[in-house]
DNA sequence: TATTGTTATACTCTATAACTATA
DNA sequence: TATAGTTATAGAGTATAACAATA
């Protein structure tokens, strides 16, 4: 091993910084994360994870995996809702919602239709048992959303409603012009 | 098919409804989302998502997967950090360290060193190619973060970022009542 | 030619559990 | 017994690409 490439922290080097072999590790609660205190994306990753996982404790065992609760709901209040509408919205592509919807149907909470009109469109609508499961989620989600609102306080919740929304068309945008 | 068992939308039920085969789907830009729009944890994701997705795209073909970021940076910012604090940080699995640590350590940007004191504890420091690609990764992380401050507003940029912070810890706390 | 949806496949990121070695 | 780290494995969630049917 090649000392020499070895790296010392920012700022002036010290004799103990080169003692690697003996030297302790830092103090876990004055760790230095530099640039990460302001990386939004950090942020975002772990709150997306957390509440991700509050509403998936509510949900239980009796429910569906949270992935397909925006898909569910979306069929349930858009009756023939076609797979590329669900895609678009959900921001998945077509061959996600393929899987989602045909372990749906198999749970018997959908049923797919051709339509008349144009046979290539598959419409989805919820039956009775799709119905009462996404009222249940949505039950469910009530609470979870609620204790987000108690987390963020309801003077800030419209803004960071529509922040994070606006970030969200801002990347999209630039993701766009991107992909020129 | 039991037509008994399909679901007609919320609110009273027409002959339209019940004609699916011949129906058209609803019109894409007036779809019902629900309680969607209420539904916080959706828009985090996909916030997340395209962050996650913009930071990829200008870290480019050069640069190491975006959750690695974090892990290097917390290694150059705390030279002989050890794995078990990396995770703590990083809000990962020891196991999900190792495999990251491996990674740099084959990409010469870390080396690992035994601590004398603990033989167990792996202590991790960047090498000078390490700090480069560190260095490189931030100022990418750094046009990355003016795109979304851009996004939010210089007004509302802190009260975001604290925003996130409450949330995540406040999530964090009921899931650790949760676990007892 | 373009679009809708399906299928097979594979990728990314991560965790679980059993393990070794140290304490 | 408890802790640090490793390894093998598996899982969730998703996308890519080739395809068939239809427009």
């Amino acid at each position: 091993m090649n000392k020499k490439t070895i790296a010392t922290s920012p700022g002036p080097p010290t004799d103990d910084r080169l003692t690697y072999g003996t030297a302790q590790p830092p103090e876990s609660n004055s760790l230095d994360h530099g640039i990460l205190h302001e990386f939004i994306g950090m942020y975002l990753r772990r709150a997306y994870e957390v509440a991700y996982e509050d509403f998936r404790a509510r949900l239980g065992k009796d429910a569906l995996q949270p992935g397909y609760f925006t898909i569910l709901t979306l069929i349930v209040r858009n009756p023939r809702i076609s797979q590329t509408q669900i895609g678009t919205a959900s921001a998945r592509d077509k061959s996600s919602v393929t899987k989602a919807l045909r372990w749906m149907e198999d749970e018997d909470l959908i049923v797919r239709l051709r339509s008349a009109h144009d046979r290539r469109i598959h419409l989805s609508v919820a039956t009775e048992k799709g119905i009462k499961q996404q009222a249940l989620m949505e039950a469910k989600a009530l609470g979870h959303l609620h204790s987000l609102n108690d987390a963020i306080g309801p003077e800030r919740y419209a803004t960071f409603i529509s922040t994070l929304k606006d970030l969200i068309d801002s990347m999209e945008t630039i993701a766009a012009t991107r992909a020129d």
